[in-house]
RNA sequence: GCCCCCGUAGCUCAGUGGACAGAGCAGGAGCCUUCUAAGCUCUUGGCCGAGGGUUCGAAUCCUUCCGGGGGCGCCA
């Protein structure tokens, strides 16, 4: 008939009323093949040899093909979930080794709000990646290279002269101790970039003071070092504390020895040339619609910069992990650069044809103005002061509806922080990464209607009843065929995971599993409402409500986990 | 100047070329001697920024305009 595979893909119904599943690939083969779409439809389903298990086959509009399938048939398939004892996805084929680039982090700097996004988003992706099969690496990628080093020590060596790291004649061994903590970070980054812009002599100092640690100077080597230890091991009490865990803690450093014989090569092949002093790599192509400045590789003072780190990250990623694909969670904003960094990669015979280099940006964390977030004082508000913030909020929130009272402190305190952090995340993830949006962190911590707390309120629920049940000795049993609109739509729900999982990987987009974890919640929720499963009589039903419940709780549970929210006890 | 993104209900946002455009909040009306009311049920609310086009079919693709944001060689 002139069928590809991906005609026969059948969905859930988008009008419920009419159907519960709907195929739609009639209309598109037809249009293919000059058919006429109802026509081959009737074929379709006339092919069809077996036809037991459906209650509905019919052809609606042009050539919508409505499925339903009997009672016994949606029973069958979710008892079979149920007693798989994993959720079944659609596994990824083929797998592919990718990593996935998403911190976003600074040494010596705190992370802001603005790091938000693509920590959780990327985290989320990540987790997403894996369910699906991939062989999957995250790495942090951290800021560890830049101009900013060389302010900081700098800084420091007007500060405190007298340290063995300063002494070009010292011949070590250096302290093990830093000679700063991460709290003086905060009043001497700024202080640090205050005196850049004031003070050219200073400035001076400080870009020459970068270049020696990229040359390898022994004293800033290891005052970099001590930089960059204390700064990780506070961005792992952060991002720990936000589930969000990266496999490498890997930075623009890292790939600091590719860089000589990385431009030379490219010199010698001439992808690279010299240009006012710089050497750059001509990107452009013959039918670009726009204008794309070459990329510099190596400034005219001969230092590098982001973009040879980020094309000698690349090599590094195909040489040392054999990287297929690799995804930057990055800011939208430095699309341009991506663009720029991925053709030179190309250019220069890094990367083949068959490796995926891809920028998902995401988008910018918004005040009331519709601007990036500021506090009233004009700073960018450190992620671990929002999140404080939202754990208190959601205490206040508990307080003041009388709930959980009957715990002890620490069990609140415990329901608070992932409560708060539930809000704060699920208010993250349920907007399209690539967009901007309104951060309004009452609305996210706000116990009604489409919120992360919802979300922890209805799983903790399923676990409720499972407990309950649990305690009067009954056990769950057969999914038999629904008895109501509620189960029955349930099951139905419970159907979509494999295909939303799927989207969300193929236009890397957490919001999807974001959305269907609430409808699925959702569904729940007017089912537990209106099917009570501890007084019911009929015990054959009881034990199939009973199953569908741990069987909810299982699948919700996971796309909670691909959501980076974690499900207490009790709440 | 060139390029990219956005414009959908009062607000915040979803929306995979398909059937009458969705959710949450806010507004209105109900439901707690039964498994957590952080819930459920019903309900009001839209020329999907505007105009052209492609298509059997457009919020979605193309094009022009209007409005907002962002980016454009030695910062990251």
């Amino acid at each position: 008939m002139g069928l590809d595979a991906s005609d026969g893909e059948v969905a859930v119904s988008q009008r419920p009323e009419l159907a519960q599943f709907q195929c739609n690939g009639a209309l598109g083969a037809a249009k293919r093949a000059g058919q006429n779409p109802r026509e081959l439809a009737e074929a379709v389903i006339e092919a069809l040899e077996d036809t037991s298990q459906f209650s509905d086959l019919s052809i609606a509009g042009p050539g919508f093909i409505n499925i339903s399938l009997t009672d016994e048939a949606l029973a069958e398939r979710i008892e079979g979930l149920r007693q798989a004892d994993h959720v079944e996805v659609t596994p990824a084929d083929p797998a592919v080794k990718m990593i996935i680039d998403y911190g976003g982090t600074n040494v010596a700097k705190a992370p802001h709000i603005g790091h938000l996004r693509p920590a959780v988003i990327g985290e989320s992706l990540k987790r997403i990646m894996l369910a699906l099969g991939h062989d999957v690496t995250g790495d942090v990628h951290l800021g560890d290279w830049g101009a900013p080093m060389g302010q900081l020590i700098a800084e420091l060596e007007l500060r405190q002269p007298d340290l063995p790291y300063f002494d070009e004649n010292y011949a070590g061994p250096y302290p093990e101790e830093s000679p700063v903590v991460m709290a003086d970070f905060d009043e001497m980054y700024p202080a640090a970039a205050a005196r850049v812009k004031d003070d050219p002599e200073f400035a001076e100092k400080a870009s020459q003071a970068v270049v020696a640690l990229h040359a390898g100077r022994p004293g800033y080597r290891a005052l970099w070092q001590h930089f960059r230890d204390i700064s990780v091991d506070a961005l792992k009490e952060v991002f720990d504390d936000l589930g969000v865990e990266f496999d490498l803690w890997y930075g623009e450093s890292t790939i600091h020895d590719r860089l000589a014989p990385l431009i030379g090569r490219m010199l010698e092949d001439g992808v690279a040339r010299e240009s006012e002093g710089a050497i750059v790599v001509d990107v452009e192509e013959p039918d670009d619609n726009k204008e794309y400045p070459p990329l510099i590789m190596a400034k005219s003072d001969g230092a590098t910069l982001y973009s040879s780190w980020d094309v000698a990250t690349i090599e590094d990623r195909v040489e040392r992990f054999d990287a297929k694909a690799m995804l930057y969670v990055v800011d939208v904003r430095q699309s341009l650069h991506f663009e720029q960094v991925f053709r030179a990669a190309r250019k220069a015979g890094i990367v083949g044809e068959d490796v995926v280099l891809e920028h998902p940006g995401n988008g910018t964390i918004n005040g009331p103005d519709g601007k990036p977030l500021k506090t009233r004082a004009g700073g960018t508000p450190p992620l671990r002061g929002v999140m404080d913030e939202a754990i208190a909020k959601a205490a206040e929130r508990l307080e003041e509806n009388d709930l959980a009272s009957e715990y002890d402190e620490g069990e609140r305190a415990q329901i608070a922080e992932l409560v708060g952090l539930a809000a704060l995340k699920y208010g993250e993830l349920q907007n399209h990464r690539a967009g901007d949006y309104l951060f309004d962190l009452d609305r996210f911590v706000s116990f009604e209607g489409r919120t992360g707390p919802y979300l922890l309120y209805s799983a903790v629920r399923m676990k409720s009843i499972i407990r309950k049940a649990a305690d009067e000795g009954l056990e769950a049993g057969t999914i038999r065929p629904a008895t109501n609109e509620y189960d029955r739509n349930l099951m139905l729900e419970l159907l979509r995971l494999p295909e939303v999982l799927l989207r969300a990987a193929e236009h890397r987009a957490p919001n999807h599993v974001a959305l269907y974890a609430y409808e699925l919640a959702a569904q729940f929720s007017r089912f537990f409402e209106h099917c009570h499963i501890l007084s019911e009589t009929d015990p054959v039903r009881q034990a199939s409500w009973l199953g569908l419940v741990e069987l909810c709780l299982r699948e919700l549970t996971f796309l909670l986990d691909l959501l980076v929210l974690e499900v207490p006890e009790r709440m």
